[in-house]
DNA sequence: TGCGGCACGTTTACCGGTAACGTAGACGTA
DNA sequence: TACGTCTACGTTACCGGTAAACGTGCCGCA
């Protein structure tokens, strides 16, 4: 009785056992509702259990049956960026609906960061990993390749994935919001971004607006890319030195909402109206930007989609279905009132 | 030579120690960097360990040495608010600078949700565990403090903690703001809030709020609570509403910044002069907050501090190191231009 | 010459689960 | 009665590390 009740909160298999009056081998089936038992001893065992305050080694479950653990790891390039959040909040949403744990890393947009993310993570044996972007170093590749288990990456689509990927194409991004400026009469386009280390993906927004203006015969004017973080200063001030440098621009893409809604604060301050004076286009689809006086004009990415897209494609594969190795979510141009 | 080149993904410690003549156990002592060793032995051990692609098995570490693991686990109430965003990136780069891994989860502010997270990741035996908030189900304290491990509880304080408690009162920051504004000779005021689930946390910032006005003898007027999202959405649509029932308010305090931020939208779309005709006070200190045209009346939370001062608290007792129980990281009320 | 001590190892046991296989008894069937 | 089959368990081995205990050979020193 004395060592039924102190429990130090340490019951294993083996105490149960002991105290039900089984072999450790009834109570793992009991308690992992297989079969092979009989209905006396499932109540004889679940109570024991209970009763000593059994918690499961799941350290010791994945350890022993080698296969996969019930671990999924995902690192993102930043983890106070509001898209990543709801992305997360995808994942983790869809993995913990299906008994997984999601263990996060962030890579501030480095890739070797992320290699020595993914060598701590792969140690841990997971079931799977999730990516940010498509950009990884060589050792990266070969680690989870070596290693086998399900690879996802996501946001920034390839034709060629380690072995999955899903989201979308930044330069059709890019390209999309080009041609609308066009056709909507924009003939003198800047643009303001932010290089947070080495942001590849905004960097193809960038080339697919440039390439879309060129082709249209009204090539980029003016850039400004700061080597800050890309939040509101960034835009503010970023939109600032533009156009001291080039003042006769009829219209500015940013590298996201949040820039975006800087650089409509400065028009604010210094009178310039939008979007007659000035267009502003954002890109990502901040909540706040369907609520500003004037809706901005920007893209939509369907970032809880994504996420929850790639955790269950993920899962998928672990229980051996074949799914897509490519899989889309599309954006969404939003005209909004600014451009 | 064949079994060398041909790696499977899989060597381990008998693989390596095999091809370098000597036993797994040394093999171990060299890959964890103890002693014991001499010179040759090591270079022949690390570059057998290399050159089989030998990635380390934390499962069977942690496992084996029953002591603690890298992990640590970490709920919040939801992954798309900003601040703890910027709360998990604080935990995230002290962990992670130490060699933890983190587990996430989200509890939805619902403490049943956030005891079944903890009954999963108290079953990976982490080193630590990190929660937000002060409100814990009866089971979920009972599985922590039965498991015996280092728990953290941040963002509100408490003063009888688990283990530990990193944060502020948000009492306190209503108290504060109630003060300030009747100070300012506010002296009808309003509230406009949110309440996903059970947040407890805004609501503890609401009597705060309602006492400081009580005590100083202008009890607060009205308040719109929405059972919705704290989002920009909630704040425009909830001034609305508010100001449609209490017409004569001349201040309103908000959940937090995104709602206040909408506020601000509605006045300016209705020609509303903030702080003339009305003012707007938010809490939290979103970045976009400081861009407005109008620097918005808040209070600044220190995120990312209270992240860190977590994790490393949570390490610092790891190591044996007496911690203090309670660590206050102090806010501050921004006066800024709306109120 | 013998002994202690150090440097450098090896051996053994064990962590807590799980897979694979073994087995006793009940029951059905030819 | 002999044989097969099913149910409800028990036994054993093993996963890959780690801790602790236990060898060695060589050195210096009394």
């Amino acid at each position: 009785m004395t060592q039924d009740t102190d429990r130090k909160g340490k019951a294993n298999l083996t105490d149960i056992a002991r105290a039900t009056g089984v072999s450790k081998m009834t109570v793992s089936r009991v308690l992992r509702g297989g079969s092979g038992f009989s209905d006396d001893t499932r109540v004889r065992v679940e109570q024991a259990a209970s009763r000593l305050g059994y918690v499961p080694n799941r350290l010791a479950a994945a350890f022993g049956a080698d296969q996969a653990s019930t671990l999924v790891g995902m690192c993102v390039p930043r983890l106070t960026s509001g898209l990543f959040g709801h992305v997360l909040d995808g994942v983790d949403r869809a993995l913990s609906r299906l008994g997984y744990q999601l263990m996060i890393g962030s890579s501030d947009h480095s890739a070797e960061q992320e290699e020595a993310w993914v060598r701590q993570v792969v140690a841990w044996r997971p079931a799977g990993v999730i990516l940010s972007g498509r950009t990884h170093t060589a050792g990266t590749v070969d680690l989870l390749r070596t290693a086998g288990m399900p690879v996802v990456e996501l946001w920034d689509l390839t034709t060629s994935p380690i072995d999955m990927s899903v989201g979308f194409s930044h330069h059709d991004c890019g390209v999309e919001i080009g041609q609308f400026l066009i056709r909507k009469g924009r003939r003198r386009a800047g643009y303001v971004g932010a290089l947070s280390r080495s942001d590849v993906m905004g960097q193809a927004r960038l080339a697919g607006f440039e390439a879309a203006l060129s082709r249209a015969g009204h090539p980029l004017i003016g850039r400004e890319v700061l080597q800050d973080s890309p939040g509101f200063y960034a835009g503010y001030y970023g939109l600032e030195t533009l156009l001291a440098r080039s003042p006769d621009l009829d219209v500015v893409y940013f590298h996201n909402d949040e820039m975006a809604i800087g650089g409509l604060a400065w028009c604010a301050s210094r009178g310039i109206r939008v979007p007659e004076d000035l267009g502003i286009v954002g890109w990502g689809g901040m909540e706040a930007a369907s609520v500003l006086p004037r809706r901005l004009t920007t893209t939509v990415v369907p970032t809880t989609a994504i996420g929850k897209a790639a955790a269950e494609g993920l899962v998928a594969r672990l229980k051996g279905e074949a799914g897509q190795d490519v899989t889309v979510i599309p954006t969404r141009l939003v005209p909004g009132e600014t451009a």
